[in-house]
RNA sequence: GGCCCCAUAGUGUAGCUUGGAUAUCACACUGGUUUGCGGAACCAGUAACCCGUGUUCGAAUCGCGGCGGGGCCGCCA
């Protein structure tokens, strides 16, 4: 609880100093209790031990002797050797019911300027439909998208598409060369492809995708077609519009499917940046140039250059090979070239990657501080596991996004029609919307991104326990005492019409969680972890429902306006932060 | 084989940077309350620091060594 840091510095600096304390050393040890029960910020004692000749539970004593309770911190104890303060909660009611804590807008339209990001996302090859598993990215980065706009940043979301180079290069080649029929009989052995999506491109064309990856394989033609395909990669490595343009015309459908599922979970970029375009304006050959010169640089037999970054602390294998023997570029050659490119847009960059990228990153990252730039922040995530092994679009077994998503409004669908048999179809489908896809988004941000996860149907379509449909629910709640409050005539709280000299302790409980928002919102957004401010809504949904218990709005027709003007205070949190995770907030459901 | 990441109750998670309280919170589970300003609620209880070792007055936290899970080690992307 940042807002009470201030005041317990003030009160405790005299009280050190007259135990024989010096300097401010100790400003830095205070830290959030562990137990609400015992106080907000808390002072351990053990440190001044030595110093003091004093045992650290007769230190904590002698300051909570020496210290009195002041208009803010209303109890002081302290217990073995801590010194635990405790905010009043007069004076918290006071402080948050004059609106002193900052709501935000998720959508990015009040921006404090305090920082501008550009965050790389997705970034996914458009040669096929979303998997859960590639998924995680584009929701991990969109709800950190959304969680930089909530604090205030100004954040610009951007995908990076891959229009060149073999895997669309496959694609291309397949379409060209392939019926559909002489594809189906390649694939006769696979599950077939899924009747509801067979007008949506990345489900259709990944079908030619997976069966030129068949006869890739196949040794009586594989040569052929190799040759074709890489004759196909080097001109668009060369910058050749017949090939790119080809090559645009296979991914761009795909491409535009893919975006269609992460619309649905609403996702979206502003702006979208092509791999040749670094290609083609000559950036990359530019580069290309500037690694020759470097001191580390390095040439194999065949021409081939390499950087040894050995020589700047990078273990294992250390050569990292930026141009080929034939003098082409490699794909992390035009990462590096779009790195530069990016930090012209913008000073600070955020990327999200998979684990599978590390090394390359920090290939990419080590480059960079050679040429003299500054590196980007790289959130890396595990990957999501099925419980018969990893996902793999090329094999075929894997969750497509598309029919979790129906899997999970259907789920979400029949929940509401035992809830609310007075619903009609249509309210059942928005809220099934609804829910389905805010419980699928949360179910990915709420566990921690360097841990993998094994996907399970029953767990990705549970709603009942910690999960986005609790959320919404606390939030509706309020939307609906909120009308009520309407119905009556009462449309704001009247400020003067404000008791606070009682305050329920189920009241002060949610105050205090209000009190600490927005200090887990920046801890989420410096750290990018979407999951601690998942963990956070959770809280506030849940010590709403505690305060909802005990404080009625509304008592025999007459509204309380204390109550009612925490209830507000909370929604909008609630309502702010549901943005910000992604999670839609509902009037009703 | 080499390098990197992860490991806390049944599940998820905080704490680890800077060692210090009875290890946080939620869900699940068990028991209870309650017919409600929306019960998708509330209250209570059970339950965990991967193993070993070192440093220390004190280790979930720091060092070393293991086990387990994941990733990487292409002139692929």
């Amino acid at each position: 609880m940042e807002i009470l840091r201030s005041y317990v510095e003030q009160i405790l600096a005299p009280a050190l100093t007259e135990l024989g304390v010096n300097g401010d050393h100790w400003k830095a040890m205070i830290a959030p209790s562990r137990e609400r029960t015992m106080g907000d910020l808390s002072l351990p004692c053990f440190a001044f031990a030595k110093q003091l000749g004093m045992a650290p539970n007769l230190i904590a004593e002698k300051l909570q002797s020496i210290i009195k309770t002041t208009e803010v911190i209303s109890e002081i104890n302290s217990t073995s050797g801590y010194l635990n303060f405790k905010i009043s909660s007069t004076w918290l009611a006071k402080f948050i019911l004059s609106g002193q804590i900052r709501v935000g807008d998720a959508t990015g339209k009040y921006p404090s300027g305090k920082r501008s990001v550009l965050i790389e996302h997705t970034s996914a090859n458009p040669n096929g439909p979303f998997h859960v598993g590639r998924a995680r990215n584009a929701i991990l980065g969109d709800t950190l998208v959304r969680l930089h706009r909530l604090h205030g940043n100004e954040v610009r979301a951007e995908y990076y598409v891959d229009d060149m180079g073999k895997q669309v290069a496959v694609l291309a080649w397949a379409l060209a060369n392939l019926s559909t029929d002489r594809v189906e009989e390649i694939l006769a052995d696979r599950e077939p492809l899924n009747e509801s999506w067979k007008d949506k491109a990345d489900h259709e064309r990944v079908r030619w995708y997976q069966a030129a990856q068949v006869l890739r394989n196949d040794d009586e033609i594989k040569n052929d077609i190799e040759r074709e395909i890489a004759a196909m990669v080097h001109a668009s490595e060369n910058g050749d519009d017949n090939v790119l343009t080809s090559f645009e015309n296979a991914y761009q459908p795909v491409l535009d499917g893919m975006l269609q599922t992460l619309g649905r979970l609403g996702i979206t970029f502003d702006e979208f940046t092509r791999e040749s375009l670094f290609v083609t304006n000559g950036d990359v050959a530019k580069v290309m140039r500037q690694l020759s010169n470097l001191e580390i640089h390095g040439i194999a037999d065949n021409g081939a250059e390499y950087l040894d970054l050995g020589a700047r602390g990078l273990k294992g294998k250390t050569e990292f090979y930026f141009r080929r023997g034939d003098g082409s570029s490699l794909y992390a050659t035009r990462d590096i070239a779009y790195h530069i490119w990016k930090f012209k847009q913008c000073e600070n960059l955020i990327n999200i990657l998979g684990e599978d990228h590390k090394l390359q990153s920090k290939q990419v990252s080590l480059t960079l501080t050679e040429l003299g730039y500054s590196t980007p922040e790289v959130l890396f995530y595990s990957f999501i596991k099925l419980p018969e092994g990893k996902m793999s679009t090329r094999k075929g077994n894997v969750v497509f996004m598309d029919d979790l998503l129906e899997e999970a409004k259907a789920h979400a669908a029949q929940v509401v029609r035992e809830i609310r048999s007075d619903y009609n179809t249509e309210q059942i489908d928005e809220i099934a919307e609804a829910v389905g896809t805010s419980a699928v988004r949360f179910n990915i941000i709420k566990v921690s991104p360097d841990k993998g996860f094994t996907f399970r149907w029953e767990e990705a379509l549970s709603f009942d326990s910690d999960s986005a449909p609790f959320i919404m629910y606390s939030h509706t709640r309020t939307r609906s005492i909120a009308k009520k409050c309407h119905d009556l005539g009462v449309n704001v709280a009247q400020n003067n019409d404000l008791n606070l000299s009682e305050i329920p302790e189920s009241m002060y409980e949610l105050l205090r969680i209000i009190a600490c928002h927005n200090d887990i919102l920046a801890r989420a957004v410096e750290q990018s972890r979407p999951n601690l401010f998942a963990n956070q809504l959770l809280n506030l949904a849940n010590y709403y429902n505690g305060f909802y218990r005990d404080c009625k709005v509304i008592k025999d027709g007459v509204v309380n306006h204390t109550f009612f003007a925490i209830s507000e205070i909370a929604s909008k949190l609630l309502k702010s932060g549901m943005i910000g995770l992604g999670i839609t907030p509902l009037e009703q459901m």
